[in-house]
DNA sequence: ATAACCGTGCACAATAGGTGCATGATCGAT
DNA sequence: ATCGATCATGCACCTATTGTGCACGGTTAT
């Protein structure tokens, strides 16, 4: 309803260049560039300058952007309003989120969605966290399943955005099942402070959990490998090379030579799992049933767990 | 920026019917049904239903109109801001007005924007008030000098407009040379209650005035003519058929035989002239701009007057 | 110097969106 | 009841907006 020139203009404001604003919105980047110039043209404003080789944002660019957050947050809510009044139903339903999320929460959503909305064209995309926000920004999906991060340029009270919590998801620790310690049922992070571990590459996503973790109960540890996928990762510590953390949601399945330990102590490292809507559009009917189902979803999935872990 | 079929919809609000809107917005008949489907299906709602040989709004396409002022009159507001903001000059600019009020008002302001704003485009149409507002909500202009009228649709609290007074035109009596009253400075409407009247047709702009008028003193008038044009009326009058009310600010010329008259008594009969657009664009420069300058003019035309007229 | 990167202009293609006319449906008047 | 007027809509056709792919020029880093 928005002109998509300035959904454009928005996620041009997020990646500072023409390229990935054209890689996210599905555009090419010289039609990025016509909407742009087009959206100026029209405006009557000059809201790109040169900046070497690339392009950046006029101060009337910004104040552009950083204004139509309320505008679009109108038009969700607006929107949201009119199905809840209405009785009305959505075509298309974009989800994303990441491979844990998508797995546990999504992939239920989805299929509880397929058969309770049955002309409902449900759409899920993986992607990381920050993509997730982005791929909202862009309103190539509606919902979305993230990470919370507190490092996270997406604050909680981000104008654009509206944030549920789902659950908290707690870290463990791996080990090979030859460990000394693999015979515990629990660990502190202190025990395991001289132990090689094994983390994600420094800047992914879950390093910074990793980082924190550690930084919580005053304790440096020794990187001594790099995994970008839990499987691998849990390889490595299956073959002796050190130890990892785990978030209890992503399964172990039948790794050999790994055992896994809940985490005692005062860190109790845990990913806080948060369900992200564009601001405004959360009163829609849709995304009221989809986080009920995530709700309860998340309600089991604690359930499930030994009292202990709350 | 807001979606034109949106638009296109809050004309079809007003109007009622799919040719009228087609006509207001310039479109065809075609293209407005073909839009306003495309709208539903687009947003996944019903907002039309048949309704005898035309179609009317459901309770989702008046929630969705409703709530849309607000949106429309935000996104004016952004853009008034940005521009301000950002000192950035406007490529178009569409004034409506009424006959009077484009000779004497809405002429010198489209002279003066020419030569203040050499690339400005500036579009003048004539219209009667009501369809001058029709013309705001369907964004073919801009800003509307009309006569506010008491018994119209919209309010000066109307999400839509925002409204500016100019100055009140005082109605003046035009009488034939030869009448027996013609040799006065001034009259009361009670002298006047036993003439023929030349008015305008019922139902016309003015004609309200004409009747708020004599029911302001409690006098009801005799209707001889009606006549369109104010050139008529004064050819009526001059041609001995009867007496009328006349603006001061519409011209007498030098019709033959007729002569104008200040009205006294309590009844003071004036029609309300005001600046009317779209809430949220009064913010912007160039509005800001033409509303001086209009006031300006205005205040001229009311320091030419007489003292005892104010 | 050279390579990599970024944005933009251009030729071309796809498609959204327009018009005009014919059609069907409804309502009012004769 | 019939006829004409009024309205919305579907269809064929056309226009022009808008997208793609590629080449080019400018800028930065190696």
């Amino acid at each position: 309803m928005i002109d998509a020139r300035l959904i454009t203009l928005r996620v041009f404001a997020r990646c500072g260049t023409i390229g990935a604003t054209a890689e996210l919105t599905g555009y090419s980047p010289s039609a990025v560039s016509a909407q742009l110039r087009e959206l100026q043209r029209m405006l009557g404003m000059q809201l790109l300058t040169k900046d070497g080789r690339g392009v950046r944002l006029t101060a009337t660019g910004r104040f552009l952007v950083a204004g139509s957050d309320t505008l679009i947050a109108e038009w969700e809510s607006l929107r949201a309003a009119a199905m809840e009044a209405g009785d009305q139903v959505q075509s298309h339903f974009g989800l994303g989120g990441f491979s844990t999320a998508a797995a546990q929460l999504l992939a239920p959503l989805a299929a509880t969605l397929r058969s309770t909305r049955p002309l409902l064209e449900v759409q899920v995309l993986e992607a990381n966290p920050a993509r997730c926000f982005d791929l909202l920004v862009a309103e190539r999906i509606d919902l979305a399943v993230i990470v919370a991060m507190q490092s996270d340029t997406y604050g909680e009270d981000d104008p654009r955005f509206e944030q549920t919590v789902l659950l908290d998801d707690p870290l463990d620790v791996i080990i090979p099942a030859d460990h000394p310690l693999a015979s515990r049922q629990t660990v502190t992070l202190e025990e395991l402070a001289s132990e090689p571990w094994i983390t994600e590459a420094a800047g992914s996503t879950y390093h910074a959990l990793f980082t924190a973790a550690f930084t919580a109960v005053g304790v440096t540890p020794r990187i001594a490998h790099e995994a970008v996928e839990w499987e691998t990762q849990i390889a490595f510590v299956g073959a002796g090379l050190g130890v990892g953390l785990l978030p209890r949601l992503a399964p172990l399945h039948n790794a050999e030579n790994v055992v896994r330990l809940r985490i005692t102590g005062k860190g109790k490292p845990a990913r806080r799992i948060v369900a992200a809507v564009r601001r405004g559009s959360i009163a829609s009917p849709l995304i009221q049933e989809s986080l009920g189902i995530l709700q309860v979803r998340a309600n089991r999935i604690l359930a499930a767990r030994p009292e202990d872990d709350l």
